[in-house]
DNA sequence: CTGTTAGCGCATTCAG
DNA sequence: CTGAATGCGCTAACAG
């Protein structure tokens, strides 16, 4: 196990080499790097030109212990593989980079383990801010990590009981409306496959979705709302089996953007044509959605702005630390393309 | 000359703090926080206890000057929408946390500059190794940036021309495959949309293409290539374009998976039929080339898989510095479906 | 096994 | 305007 005897060989130069370089003090070398005006356009010149000859860069560690803020946020989603983060990731990192910040994001991958991990990496690496999508409203050690953070923290579509800022998309309002659209085409078997009731969308979805069935005065079978999980094989398992009920559905939404290829998927292995045999609505707008074969009506909000709006919350917090938490709700509407029909008359 | 009024009100608690409060020096705190076994149990027991009680985490920021690694892998993509590097991103976290190390992930939007300068970020930050997809191979800015790196990398879809890990689809085959199928169907006006040939991905795509032709014994009309950018709006704009020529395309292959919506929606602006008017071919199998209607014939590869191996190669690297570079080359395969048939016949 | 001490690279006083 | 000195929080070497 060979240590490494004697000196080791500094790869990068420090600031003490520059200042001997360019015969200066350390501390003048600092006031150029940190851009202090006081010091003589001569000497600022001669110390960058050693700064260049030696490619030197302040070592950030060393920095970040005299530095209170890192200029970096840590965002935390449970799957970076779902498109709707990653528009959102995009329309926040324009608003951050342009204020001098860099985004660092991290996947969790919806293990509550890896999201408490991974957030202890990003506070004790000194983020000043957060970005989070948990998976679990309520599970305790997420609560309780989350207790002890004081760095400004903005939930996205989820509420966790702490003071802090949050946005959210009006889930409920968006599937109000679309059932209530379901419904006036006559369907009274409507199936939803959601999210856990332990996140605020999946809880909206189905609160819209009960809320619409009260209006229009229908009972709501429960059976048929299946709130398990927001993946594709999820939404593939359960549309089979709102498909084989003795009264099967007429009509599926799914209630996330990554359930419309299960539901879509379960509907073709049956054999299944949309919108004849089944209609199908999708809570999240994407290119599937868009594209697929017959087009699928949606439930749309702006993700792009929705990112936007998250990162000017924190960045807005990061000025002000004491305002009061905000909650921002961002409108949906429902984009009516071909994917429903009145339901089959023999059902 | 220490600090004379009181105490600046200390965020976080020290190692001296703890130190006190178990009535041990900070030696022996270092001791146990770095699992370090010299350390009798009692002690142990007294210092964790200590721990617990201020909530103390070692700084990271000191911490980092005296390690030599930070178990941080930085991993840079040139759009973190799309989902093929959001799949293998996937795959590649998953070693990577197995091995004890967590992913950073920044999206550089495709922007040269902000390529370097996340870059930069990402290695000042000292992370242990790097994975990165590039947008252009050819820009000296990025080429000068990389030269001076010495952290372990793993350039993904690229070649930078550096002494480095690689690991690349063979698009070059898989196109090929595309192209022949298409040629024996009878297409002789074959128009393929992809990104940069600044880049190996956009390359291979073209090498192939032309092999088929060449292999088939026809000639290719270079009008019919359009390798400008890998975005769903080029798509869209250059299929229009291939449609309009006096003499139209029978074929659109989208090369790139971002590129299969522009082409669809082009397409269908245009009151195209696939694949009665007009026949489609995707690289890159994506949900929507699945579950599009009708469902795309595409060029696929096992993303997962992808990660994975880049993960390994990073890993092997960075436990073994000295190796040689390896490339991996992860083969693909045609996946007919129902975008494809014969060209219309008054062509 | 545990305490002591010397830096790590830098920003920041304080003198000149 | 500049240089020297101090210490941030921690680890690692060295004593005991």
């Amino acid at each position: 196990m060979s240590k490494v005897h004697s000196k080791r060989r500094a790869p990068n130069p420090t600031i003490r080499d520059v200042a001997r370089e360019a015969s200066v003090s350390v501390g003048t070398v600092s006031r150029v790097t940190s851009n202090n005006p006081t010091v003589s356009v001569e000497i600022r010149e001669r110390v960058q030109f050693a700064i260049d000859r030696l490619g030197y860069f302040p070592n950030s560690f060393a920095q970040g212990m005299h530095l209170s803020e890192t200029k970096l946020i840590g965002c935390l989603v449970s799957d970076i593989s779902n498109p709707l983060y990653a528009s959102v990731l995009r329309g926040s990192e324009k608003s951050l980079s342009a204020a001098g910040y860099t985004l660092v994001i991290a996947s969790t991958d919806g293990e509550v383990t890896r999201e408490v991990a991974l957030l202890q990496t990003l506070v004790h690496r000194r983020v000043d801010g957060l970005m989070c999508v948990f998976s679990d409203e309520k599970d305790s050690r997420l609560l309780t990590a989350l207790k002890k953070i004081k760095v400004p923290l903005v939930l996205m579509e989820r509420e966790m009981g702490i003071r802090a800022d949050s946005i959210s998309t009006d889930h409920a309002r968006g599937m109000a409306d679309a059932v209530t659209f379901l419904l006036s085409l006559g369907h009274r078997r409507i199936g939803m496959v959601t999210g856990s009731l332990r996140t605020r969308s999946g809880r909206d979805r189905v609160l819209g979705y009960r809320r619409a069935h009260q209006s229009a005065g229908v009972s709501v079978d429960e059976r048929l709302l299946r709130t398990g999980s927001l993946t594709t094989d999820y939404a593939f398992q359960e549309t089979l089996g709102l498909m084989r009920l003795v009264k099967p559905v007429t009509a599926v939404i799914a209630g996330g953007n990554q359930m419309l290829a299960g539901v879509l998927r379960a509907l073709g292995s049956l054999g299944k044509i949309v919108p004849t045999d089944v209609s199908v609505v999708s809570s999240g707008d994407t290119e599937l959605a868009e594209l697929a074969g017959p087009s699928i009506t949606a439930i749309r909000w702006d993700l792009t702005s929705f990112g936007r709006q998250a990162a000017e919350l924190l960045l807005r917090r990061l000025v002000e630390p004491e305002t009061p938490p905000q909650h921002i709700l961002v409108p949906s509407e429902l984009v009516v393309r071909r994917s429903c029909a009145k339901p089959p008359a023999d059902t």
